[in-house]
RNA sequence: GCCGGGUUACCCUAGCCUGGUAGGGGGCAGGCCUGCUAAGCCUGUGGCCUAACGGGCCGCGUGGGUUCAAAUCCCACACCCGGCGCCA
């Protein structure tokens, strides 16, 4: 198999520079050989987006219709409804900051500046200035050869161009972000206050709305409970008269249907600022595996004065449930980093049923002739396995391609029998090891005594691996118009001398884990074929 | 933001205190051995260079420093893992 060789492609990028490399980068990428067939099953969905999904459909079946809320909002918004304090909620929120962008216009006061510095601007430095500005965005050129750049394009000295990078475009030299007044939303609350504001008078009441999506929040470090960026399943409700009661309503019928049955509400003593007083509610759901009540709701009833700032004449009740608290319960997880970011956090764990699927004979037969040789040589194997040599089995006498093909099974040594004892081994996969070992026997090996009770059998026989070998290689010596071949496999010790591959994951699962990949045993299996030549008479 | 632990080759791990050839195991590859099995022995297994088999240079997260000599000591940085704090 064809792979990108990392390091060497970073040396080459070392050694010659980005752009000519990557400009032959497409000839580094392995070439689809247009023979891989691979049977590719239906994905596997995330479990956090599974219960987006149904949060959905309930919300749907509650009458609330769905909407997009922003998730950039200037903090202007945050004063308004938190008002004295926004700046606690602020400090927990994201801002936006952007790169200045650099006046490749070059307006009267760049221009003042640059004749300042001695440098006479004609139409044609204007234009040399531009292009080398942009082609310096595009990364065309280095930031260590701007200045020579620019004073080649310009016909001037180092030194001089120097100081116009350094004076009159320092938003070139360095990349310093500025920051703007826009906020990634903390809150689904924040954007609602806008929605509402613009459906009042469009739709009649009662509104009922829900949005499920991202916030952000300034951790300093994500831990089992907490993340940066997580989502929020919100409602709100907005009438001529709203009861905060319906919170609790709203919540048992969004989670009552996943399962969840303990529920605890309790009024919050101290209240929200874009809530009214005594108008803020928490809700509980217990987690069985972690045992504890775990936060996952809050609603209330919005602040007239947040209401007022927006011109809202209707109460409205919000609802927010935590989509990832409420996964934890659901999946009975306790570390919400595993939950959402498995590719991060989950420690690869494979089962002994996943890593028996990443066990595969390496080489098969292509035909239904190199098929059926491989089927015969298996029967005829078993069948005869007590024979004693010397002896000599003819196994299957047909074609191959065309071609009369004879293929025997044998044993020269006198005394042995046809197949070794560990022919008919099986693959079998136990804690974490790959095991090859007889139907029987064995028993003083607690290993192996336990793998063939608990373990999982993979189908693979070493024989399977090996005659589906002498079948390929048959295949093979019809193809390039050899007379025999010959395939002995003897003492195998790994399993590539039964023609078993164990997947590289797999491998390095069980290498990472000091698990022990034990396939070997007297395999002593002879198989050779005779090949009639094109030319009959010859 | 504070405190602690860590990053060694395909995988795991030792070495760090006390500087001196990167050791062991697994896997993989090659060779020897071979008939009832947990199974032996030997060799190889980072990159580059070479006037060619003899070696040279670079490699222990990154970049510096100290030193005759650095995985090891010092400094800075990055990332990972814990704990505390923050968590409307």
């Amino acid at each position: 198999m064809a792979r990108l060789n990392p390091n060497e492609i970073l040396r080459q990028v070392e050694a010659e520079g980005f752009e000519r490399v990557w400009k032959r980068s497409a000839e580094l990428l392995p070439k689809p050989s247009g023979r891989r067939e691979r049977r590719i099953g239906r994905g596997e969905s995330h479990p956090l987006y599974d219960l987006i999904q149904r949060l959905r459909e309930l919300f749907l079946e509650m009458g609330f219709t769905e909407v997009s809320n922003p998730i950039i909002i200037d903090e202007n918004e945050v004063y308004k409804q938190y008002g004295p304090e926004a700046p606690i909620i602020l400090d927990r929120c994201y801002y936006l900051a952007t790169l200045p962008r650099p006046d490749i216009g070059l307006s009267k006061a760049k221009r003042r500046e640059i004749e300042k510095l001695g440098v006479k601007l004609t139409d044609k430095r204007v234009t040399a200035i531009r292009r080398t500005l942009r082609s310096y965005k595009r990364g065309e050129i280095e930031p260590d050869d701007l200045i020579e750049a620019l004073s080649k394009a310009l016909g001037i000295p180092d030194t001089t161009a120097m100081l116009i990078v350094s004076r009159v475009f320092p938003e070139f030299a360095s990349l310093r972000p500025e920051p703007t007044t826009q906020t990634l939303r903390s809150h689904m609350t924040t954007p609602w206050f806008l929605t509402l504001q613009a459906l009042q008078y469009k739709v009649d009441l009662p509104l009922r709305l829900f949005s499920i999506g991202v916030r952000f929040r300034r951790e300093q470090r994500e831990d089992p409970t907490h993340l940066r960026v997580h989502h929020s399943a919100s409602c709100v409700v907005m009438d001529e008269e709203v009861d905060v009661e319906e919170g609790e309503e709203i919540t048992r019928n969004l989670l009552e249907p996943l399962g969840f049955e303990r529920f605890r509400f309790v009024r919050k003593d101290v209240t929200s600022k874009y809530y009214a007083p005594g108008m803020e509610y928490e809700g509980y759901i217990y987690h069985p595996t972690m045992d504890r009540w775990i936060e996952v709701v809050n609603y209330g009833l919005y602040s007239p004065i947040a209401l007022a700032r927006y011109g809202i004449e209707y109460p409205v009740l919000n609802v927010g449930v935590g989509v990832e608290r409420v996964a934890l319960a659901l999946y009975r997880e306790d570390d919400v980093r595993r939950l959402v970011y498995p590719q991060f956090y989950a420690e690869l764990t494979l089962s002994d049923e996943e890593i028996a699927r990443m066990v595969r004979i390496e080489v098969e037969p292509e035909t239904p002739e190199g098929s059926m040789i491989k089927r015969r040589i298996i029967e005829e194997a078993i069948r005869n396995a007590d024979k004693v040599g010397p002896c000599e089995l003819l196994v299957y006498d047909g074609e191959v391609m065309g071609r009369k093909v004879r293929v025997y099974l044998y044993e020269r040594d006198e005394g042995a029998k046809l197949i070794g004892a560990a022919a008919m081994n099986k693959i079998y996969i136990y804690k974490g090891n790959v095991l090859g070992i007889p139907e029987d026997g064995m028993e003083d090996l607690e290993l192996v005594r336990e793998a063939r009770r608990r373990g999982v059998q993979t189908g693979i026989r070493f024989i399977d691996g090996v005659a589906s070998l002498a079948a390929r290689r048959i295949e093979e010596a019809v193809r390039s118009g050899k007379r025999r071949i010959n395939v002995r496999v003897r003492i195998a010790k790994r399993p590539r001398d039964v023609n078993i591959e164990i997947g590289e994951v797999a491998r390095r699962y069980i290498t990472s884990r000091k698990g022990r990949i034990e396939v070997s045993g007297p395999v002593f299996m002879g198989v050779r074929a005779e090949i009639e030549s094109l030319n009959p008479r010859s």
